[in-house]
DNA sequence: GAGCACTGC
């Protein structure tokens, strides 16, 4: 490292040195990194053949299995729990109904009649009910107190109990909740009110009708199933009768086999265009197996932007084939490689392939790719296209498919050199679009009238709403249960279900169960319901046009997540939910000339939108150098790619000539942004390797480790700072997660602490496969607990572009940009204001936060990055601003 | 004193 450095600063000081040993070490760089690129390889083939040895994939299949059986089991565990729950809650809810409306009898009888107009018994049963009324308030207020003084940590727990936490959220999300009930009384009170309070029960009954939206018909989406009368609709009953045979024959690619066959051998490339459900994803490939694409031994590629989809589909096809999956029909995904040497059918994440080309650049071991799901455009399939072009160029024999559904194919066409679009028709039903009249002020409001109006006059069949976020549905939830509840027996049953990413799994789940008879469900997702999850029997969808897209601005290296308008093809998918098991419904709360004139064709791809970092460095990696003219589909802009390139060479990881070092060659290595990897790799240097694996780990698990339910933040909040580390939240995490290690990655601590299991898992997984590369790139696992000032400097020595000094007022200053940025009110510095910090992101919610934060020292600048920094501009009295000029260092060392 | 759309390596 030192040597590195040394060199850094020749190369910068230019003159003082002789140019020759500049020159020296160059190449004596380049060429360690090539010896280390080759002994990876070796390795590499090492292990293939161990593979091999130990009778293939066999491990990897068994691992599968007994994952799926686990959750399977978990789901099983939780289901009872949660019907135990949730009756609880109807009870509650139920006795809650009670005593009000005991309350209101004795109020009206009261108010009536006259104690002395009664009879005895109606006396008497008066007085029996003030006393019921009375013992019901008791026990209330009793029950209170014992919830305040008796409530215990969720450690008093005995074993095996689950936490009570879990489910609050749910409590909450009920209209009856005690708070909601204070805050709807409030609301009532401090509003204005004219006429009698009995008359505006009629009112809201009326506001159903009155509220209307109104909707003209535009257009149909098309559908291809119109002609369903003629040939009967398969029930899903009937279809497991059919053998697989005859289900693989019913498909709409299986007419087209022998053509697709014919094209494929004769065209290199060849784009094929089918809605899902065509079959293409299932079909296409074993079409190519039995036209003896893999006789020689080479295998058949198929990438997917999706886990579970390379997972459940090469299920599918295994069975199909009949063979077991993971030997001639496997997939291979992050943490599980689920192949053999058997394997000729290997489907796999787009990410993957990507990570595959580093110890593979020609793809040699395959004779057919296959692109799917193109038009996502997902940051790996858009890298994958300019890289599978260029293989394609000397590699003849190799063939390429792009799948894609519509509108896109002629881009990717003419990307590929006009290679040839093979269509085939879906199978879908057709969907009516619907239009407002007028633009919606308030879509929340908009969407809860809508579903509303839809249950009153629609036949039944489901609802599925696309809102913004988490904040958003669970609103819309509390506003449609409200108004559901109110309208009582004049409507039919209204199952509400939320759906998000981070919902935990078994509530996730709901959206699947049937929906009892006469009654209708309403699923309110994120963008989550248009891509990731397919939900069937969806007839109605609620479009209000919104998404929540992620900015990356290279110029401040921000990044920013906020509301903006969905495109046209984003709203044509949204309406293509409704149409999947019958003719659908779309409603789009916009008016039919903001879809012509305000909305965007396509949604901007991926690519152009994120920090490139880690592309670059693996393209970089990859021996590709001209970056600028890289071929892609669509190109990044300008800055992005130039601000990768300035962080690589700040970092090491490209020389003077914008060639890869040795240290840029190992950094590639890890999935993970280029800052992060330096941090890794200095972690040698700092012998705390152990703990800058950890950090990476817990870094890696955005923001998603602490969990605060909304009526115990007071514990959660007490909880967290039991972790804070005084020097910062790198530090707080490697706590977190070594006290959670030292539990045996208890679930229960977890719940104890108000920490998310799922997310501790993520972390534990991430970091087993970084320990794995950290053993690839030849670092020893050491710790230098219970030291932790060498922690703070290979952070430094990472993100040593990420500083911050605090100036006047409080507020801090970015090293790079003078930007004023704030830290974060999460963070465990936030009260505390250490005169210069070092932030893992930059984020703009709604101010310039600096998310996970550490103190450090600014003479560490010196020491870790001295062709960076000048010790001038780090010396703490002057307020002078920073010399911009990067990388004139003159410091000796 | 904030607030995390969704993927993926």
């Amino acid at each position: 490292m030192s040597s590195k450095n040394r060199k850094r600063t020749a190369s910068s000081s230019s003159s003082a040195e002789e140019p020759d040993s500049e020159e020296e070490s160059r190449l004596k760089d380049l060429r360690e990194r090539d010896e280390f690129a080759n002994r990876l390889k070796q390795r590499d083939e090492d292990r293939t053949r161990k593979v091999v040895e130990a009778t293939g994939g066999r491990k990897a299949i068994e691992e599968a299995t007994k994952r799926l059986k686990l959750e399977h089991e978990d789901r099983d565990k939780i289901v009872p729990h949660l019907r135990v729950q949730s009756r609880r809650q109807y009870l509650e809810k139920r006795k809650d109904d009670k005593v009000a409306e005991l309350e209101a009898d004795i109020l009206d009888d009261e108010y009536l009649f006259n104690d002395d107009v009664l009879t005895e018994r109606e006396r008497q049963d008066r007085r029996y009910k003030k006393q019921l009324l009375n013992i019901a308030k008791e026990h209330e207020k009793a029950r209170e107190l014992e919830r305040v003084q008796r409530y215990h940590m969720p450690q008093d727990l005995k074993k095996g109990e689950r936490s009570e936490y879990v489910e609050v959220d749910e409590f909450e999300q009920q209209p009856n909740s005690e708070q909601k009930k204070w805050e709807a009384e409030q609301l009532a009170s401090a509003r204005f009110q004219f006429g009698a309070k009995d008359a505006k029960a009629e009112e809201e009954y009326e506001l159903l009708l009155d509220d209307q939206i109104d909707f003209i018909q535009a257009l149909t989406l098309d559908g291809s199933r119109e002609k369903a009368s003629k040939e009967p609709e398969l029930t899903e009953t009937e279809r497991k009768r059919m053998t697989l045979d005859e289900t693989r024959r019913s498909l709409p690619v299986y007419p087209f086999k022998d053509d697709l066959i014919a094209a494929v051998k004769e065209h290199q490339v060849l784009i094929i265009e089918g809605e899902t459900g065509s079959g293409k994803t299932t079909q296409v490939p074993q079409y190519l197996v039995e036209a003896g694409f893999t006789k020689d031994k080479k295998m058949i590629g198929c990438t997917q932007p999706r886990r579970v989809a390379a997972m459940s589909v090469a299920a599918r096809v295994a069975e199909e084939m009949g063979v077991k999956l993971g030997n001639e029909v496997g997939y291979s995904i992050r943490f599980e490689d689920c192949t053999s040497d058997r394997t000729i059918l290997k489907y796999m994440t787009d990410g993957t392939l990507h990570r595959e080309f580093l110890s593979e650049p020609d793809l040699g071991s395959y004779s057919v790719m296959i692109i799917d799901e193109a038009h996502e455009r997902t940051l790996h399939t858009d890298i994958l296209f300019g890289l599978v072009k260029d293989i394609a160029r000397f590699r003849p024999e190799l063939k390429l498919l792009i799948s894609s559904a519509t509108l896109d194919a002629e881009k990717f066409s003419a990307f590929f050199d006009d290679a040839p679009i093979f269509r085939i028709p879906g199978r879908r039903y057709p969907v009516d679009i619907f239009y407002t009249k007028a633009p919606e002020a308030d879509y929340i409001d908009a969407c809860c009238v809508s579903v509303l109006q839809i249950h009153a006059t629609q036949p039944l069949g489901d609802i599925l709403v696309f809102l913004t976020g988490q904040d958003e549905i669970e609103t819309c939830q509390e506003v449609l249960q409200d108004r559901v509840k109110r309208l009582g027996s004049k409507i039919r049953e209204l199952i509400v279900i939320p759906v998000y990413a981070n919902l935990p799994s078994d509530m996730q789940a709901k959206i699947f169960e049937p929906t009892p008879p006469n009654a209708r469900k309403v699923i309110l997702a994120t963008n989550i319901a248009e891509t990731s999850l397919t939900i069937d029997n969806i007839i109605y969808v609620i479009d209000p046009g919104f998404a929540k897209q992620n900015n990356f601005n290279s110029r401040t290296g921000m990044e920013s997540l906020m509301v903006v308008p969905i495109s046209k093809a984003s709203a044509n998918q949204r309406a293509g939910r409704a149409g999947r098991t019958a003719p659908g419904k779309c409603f789009r709360l916009y008016t039919a000339w903001a879809y012509k004139h305000e909305l965007e064709e396509n949604t901007v791809p991926e690519i152009c939108r994120i920090n490139l970092g880690n592309a670059v460095l693996m393209l970089k990696a990859l021996g590709i150098n001209d970056l600028i003219h890289f071929d892609f589909l669509d190109p990044p802009p300008h800055e992005t790619l130039v601000l990768a390139l300035e962080q690589l060479y700040a970092l090491g990881a490209l020389n003077h000539h914008g060639e890869l070092t040795k240290l840029g060659r190992r950094m590639a290595e890890f999935p993970v942004d280029p800052m992060m990897g330096k941090m890794l790799l200095a972690s040698e240097k700092y012998k705390c390797s152990e703990e800058m694996v950890t950090i990476a780990a817990m870094l890696s698990v955005n923001s998603a480790i602490f969990y605060r339910p909304k009526d115990k933040i007071i514990h959660a909040d007490t909880a967290r700072k039991n972790f804070n580390h005084m020097h910062g939240d790198h530090l707080s995490l490697l706590q977190v997660y070594n006290q959670w290690a030292e539990t045996d990655y208890s679930t229960q601590w977890c719940y104890e602490n108000f920490i998310q299991y799922r997310s501790m898992k993520r972390a534990r997984d991430v970091r087993e496969q970084l320990v794995g590369l950290m053993q690839r790139v030849e670092i020893d696992m050491v710790s230098c607990l219970p030291e932790t000032i060498n922690v703070r400097k290979a952070s430094t020595a990472g993100y040593f572009y990420h500083v911050a000094r605090l100036s006047k007022g409080g507020n801090y200053k970015t090293i790079k940009h003078n930007q004023t940025v704030m830290i974060h009110p999460n963070s465990s510095l936030f009260e505390e204001l250490p005169r210069w910090v070092l932030y893992h992101e930059l984020v703009f919610t709604s101010k310039e936060y600096m998310r996970q934060v550490i103190e450090i020292e600014s003479k560490w600048l010196l020491e870790v990055a001295p062709h960076y920094y000048k010790a001038k501009e780090l010396e703490d009295s002057t307020n002078k601003k920073m010399p911009k000029g990067a990388g004139r260092a003159e410091m000796t060392q």
